[in-house]
DNA sequence: TTGAAAGCGCTAACAG
DNA sequence: CTGTTAGCGCTTTCAA
């Protein structure tokens, strides 16, 4: 009668309960009734058992019976990060929507977490992996792949044409986001680095240049700086750009993060935006439109990154097949706010 | 050589190549050597075909062997959501420290749903369950704990003493968060409810109530509106008690999301924060402190609940005992900012 | 129409 | 010091 029961109830007690052999129950319970013609009796004195006694047949048996454990792995720097959170979210959803488990692990951003955690779900025969790895270099992840399990990543990628990837088109949405500053007469532009060698960081790195030559100049190397993504390296990159080169009229904050520590920096400066400098980032947050400076953004669409590369593992578990094309891009989104304006002529340190 | 092998290896293999029987290479990969009085050569022989196949030992074919999983299942209404996924954070940090791995899954505020996830964990026999359930009734985890499975209830929580529970101080934090406003000299004080029935819900209205009765005043049902905790409730809810009672002076949003409703409806109706009217909340984000009005509010420390419940999840496998105390109080942190101001003498709307 | 038996990969009790 | 055996809960031949 109970749903849940202490002793998880086996197989073999249904099969007594009934009166019959496991083998049968297995068969009656499992829709082979007509297959394996059993009598109608028979299957619903079992249904009957089965339901009464409550039983659930135990996954890890099974697993181990079919070599099948119909579990996804997922692994991410941090789940408490919004972004990383979508993307979590929209990966359990096709997980379930699919008959599949998740299991979540988080690798703190640490390479030796993540080969830790790495290990324990290939321990759990996982049948997937979805990760947002952390670090330079993917050979455990290429390892992974050769063993023939699929892996996607997702958001940071490596286009050494190994591993299959998901990421949003960071050039083209950095260069778009440029664009409206240069638009505007923008061209001492300043940015806040992230993580140097990540392909998020130097793709935007890239789009900023592209859209900075198509407007008749560069990408000063002087005006770039900021070594991670956090809010610190932003606070600090930005004092040390207002300090040295007040020529800037403009900054780009390549995370949300380190923009926030931008943000900070620059009320401690006591520069106003967009009056005094204009300032555009990447990302967003329900609360974007409420800032007291609401920033110009181009965005990520997480929902899409998640959903893609469930699409594709899914894809590839029931074909089988690997697809040909690996790096897959999801285009960014610009939201125009308040935070650019027309440059001074004048530094803003006169 | 390699980490990861097409087929995994199994331990017969490894016990084959290394010239020993299974349960041999077993005891050497187990650490029972001493214990088992091993040879060295045999054990090192062992280790070496181990390491040189690259065996990883199925969890699954241990978890069906002694029946334990060392999995740990956790469901919340919405991964994206940064307050569960604060806390989904510290359940994996956990979890991953004790030795457990986490299977995670999203109920999408959806009773059935839920009730549907459980019932997949429960046949992968998860050893504990941690929850932030959707919906006003406990049934089914109150069965799934009598039938001795450790579970305890984040968030929202149950009073009927059957099931473990650990929730944010709502009563005493709202309470400090309007006496806060009292102190000021308010005392119309619109409330924008979430879900009645809910236990931050209700305590936090009980919380504002005796915040009220000690200013000596009370709270007024019809300055209570909304039925929901997002954004369209606080919305609605805000533009009607604005509508309806242009003496209200202050407004306490019950959560973040219907609070961005109500910043919504008033910028709307072109009223300042806080000169025409105070504003507080309940919870925090990072551009909190950039908003063009910073709110007080009253935060939950969402780590602290993941911690906590992780904490008495793990003593309460390990000991094995349950605890008599149900309810866990986590305190929630008052954080001032630029929403109160005196009321004004006159209405709003002269 | 059903049952007996084998085996998925592992551990542990029991025998040598 | 090590091997044989049984069994966790299930599915699936193979045989009747």
């Amino acid at each position: 009668m109970n749903s849940f029961q202490s002793n998880p109830v086996s197989l073999k007690e249904v099969a007594n309960a009934a009166g019959v052999s496991v083998s049968t129950a297995s068969r009656a319970l499992n829709g082979k009734a007509n297959e394996c013609r059993i009598s109608e009796t028979t299957e619903t004195a079992v249904q009957q058992a089965a339901k009464r006694l409550g039983f659930r047949p135990s996954r890890v048996a099974q697993s181990l019976r079919s070599q099948r454990t119909g579990l996804f792995g997922a692994i991410v720097p941090d789940v408490a990060n919004p972004f990383f959170a979508a993307i979590a979210r929209e990966i359990t959803v096709a997980a379930e929507h699919s008959g599949y488990s998740l299991l979540l692990a988080d690798s703190h951003d640490s390479t030796d977490v993540e080969h830790h955690v790495v290990r324990q779900l290939w321990q759990r025969r996982i049948e997937a992996l979805l990760i947002c790895p952390v670090g330079l270099v993917s050979d455990h992840l290429a390892e992974l792949d050769r063993a023939g399990m699929p892996v996607v990543l997702i958001d940071r990628g490596f286009c050494d044409g190994r591993l299959m990837n998901v990421t949003s088109d960071h050039q083209c949405g950095a260069a778009e986001l440029t664009k409206l500053l240069t638009n505007q007469g923008h061209t001492r532009i300043g940015v806040l680095q992230g993580h140097p060698g990540t392909l998020p960081n130097d793709e935007r790195l890239a789009g900023i240049r592209q859209a900075l030559i198509a407007a008749g100049t560069d990408l000063n190397p002087k005006y770039v700086r900021g070594d991670q993504f956090g809010e610190a390296s932003g606070y600090d990159a930005t004092r040390r750009i207002l300090g040295q080169h007040p020529e800037i009229t403009a900054l780009i904050g390549l995370s949300s993060e380190n923009t926030l520590g931008a943000l900070r920096a620059i009320a401690e400066v006591g520069l106003r935006i967009p009056d005094d400098l204009s300032l555009v980032t990447f990302d967003d947050h329900p609360f974007a439109d409420y800032l007291a400076t609401p920033l110009t953004t181009a965005c990520q669409d997480m929902a899409e990154l998640g959903r893609l590369a469930s699409t594709l593992i899914i894809d590839r578990i029931e074909s089988g097949k690997r697809l040909r094309k690996k790096m897959h891009r999801v285009p960014m989104r610009i939201i125009e706010r308040a935070s650019i304006a027309k440059p001074k002529q004048s530094s803003h340190f006169n």
